[in-house]
DNA sequence: ACAGATGTTAATAGCTGGTACTAAAAGTGG
DNA sequence: CCACTTTTAGTACCAGCTATTAACATCTGT
């Protein structure tokens, strides 16, 4: 019996941190009504660091992240590139890209995945994309592994049309066309 | 000339805790050949909070922001709504939206808050987009205040056609024209 | 050149939130 | 009742500080 009670009570000391991790052994142990040393004990044994280390990793680990998500871990890992051809990207479908009401992947990743790419495949120092023609033929859920594949279709001068195909399973989920506008130099208006 | 020193000191210190913040008094005296006392009156002066103070507070902005990032179902804020009609959001364009290179906003971005506010107009549970005509018009640069009003066209059953303006200044920037789908009740396939 | 201001270093006491260890007390199961 | 687990208590020690007081060091104006 004393067992369980003291599974239970590290189970909800997990709980209770996962909520608030900035709760310090004395905080924790009158939450629990237990005494420091039993909180402490039940750290080592379920291998929880100190409060100060909770915070740093915490700090460290949102840091990165916040970095990954604003730098372009969004758009994709690129598999392929055929600078001025062709271009292919993966990108895999997580739970914080779907909305929560309906379970489906928002539109504007697919978007960025491909318009990113097709940008990418541009053999041009600067690149904007000028028009894009999007359709989204079936809804994506988490999990999906999204390949773009992107094919410059048309060369003008400065204007490309791109092509971006994503397919999940091998089956066309997304497709975009989109113009894009290399800049020679400077900072240019688009059209 | 000492005066000097000291605010060079304090500027470097400064620098090199946004480089790397995890670095202690002791550690900051050495890299900066003083002693740890003059340390702690340049931090005093200049109300940096000690390390486990800065260690903290990085750790509960990152999740704040990630948190922020993550339940962003509309991009940007919504100003005014009026269902199944016409909506206004607004978006400030930050540094991290830019490509480095460029000093261009992302094209997904003005994408995701025409989208989502496109979306959100729809008066019906549950909306996917199906196909989008994107136009770029205007490069966008940081500091940019995107105002964005969409407008339902026409509907017909359970598709609507949407237009999203979003002006910068006044100026018209981007427009985009949605074909959404409302849901009745289950997943379904987009045409 | 010397007083007074400014800047730097040192020394000490006390704080928080711990680790590591030892030992006693309480509960529990056969 | 004894053996064993669990919990609590107590002590010594640590990092990384704050806060304060005091002694030097350096510069500056006159």
């Amino acid at each position: 019996m004393s067992a369980s009670k003291k599974r239970i009570r590290q189970e909800s000391l997990l709980k209770g941190l996962e909520k608030n991790p900035f709760l310090t052994d004395e905080q924790l142990a009158n939450a629990l009504e237990v005494s420091i040393q039993t909180i402490r004990l039940d750290r080592l044994a379920k291998g929880i660091p100190e409060l100060r280390e909770r915070t740093k990793h915490m700090a460290i680990d949102a840091q990165e992240k916040l970095q990954a998500i604003a730098s372009e871990d969004i758009f994709g890992q690129l598999i392929d590139l055929d600078l001025g051809h062709s271009g292919i990207s993966m990108l895999q479908v997580t739970p914080d890209m779907v909305l929560q009401k309906t379970g489906v992947a928002r539109g504007h990743y697919m978007f960025a995945q491909a318009n990113s790419l097709a940008l990418a495949v541009i053999d041009a120092p600067v690149a904007l994309t000028g028009v894009a023609n999007v359709k989204y033929k079936v809804p994506i859920y988490t999990g999906a592994n999204l390949v773009a594949r992107a094919e410059v279709i048309r060369k003008q001068n400065d204007k490309y049309i791109v092509w971006v195909k994503i397919r999940n399973n091998n089956k066309e989920v997304f497709r975009a066309k989109f113009l894009i506008v290399s800049l020679s130099e400077e900072r240019a208006g688009q059209k």
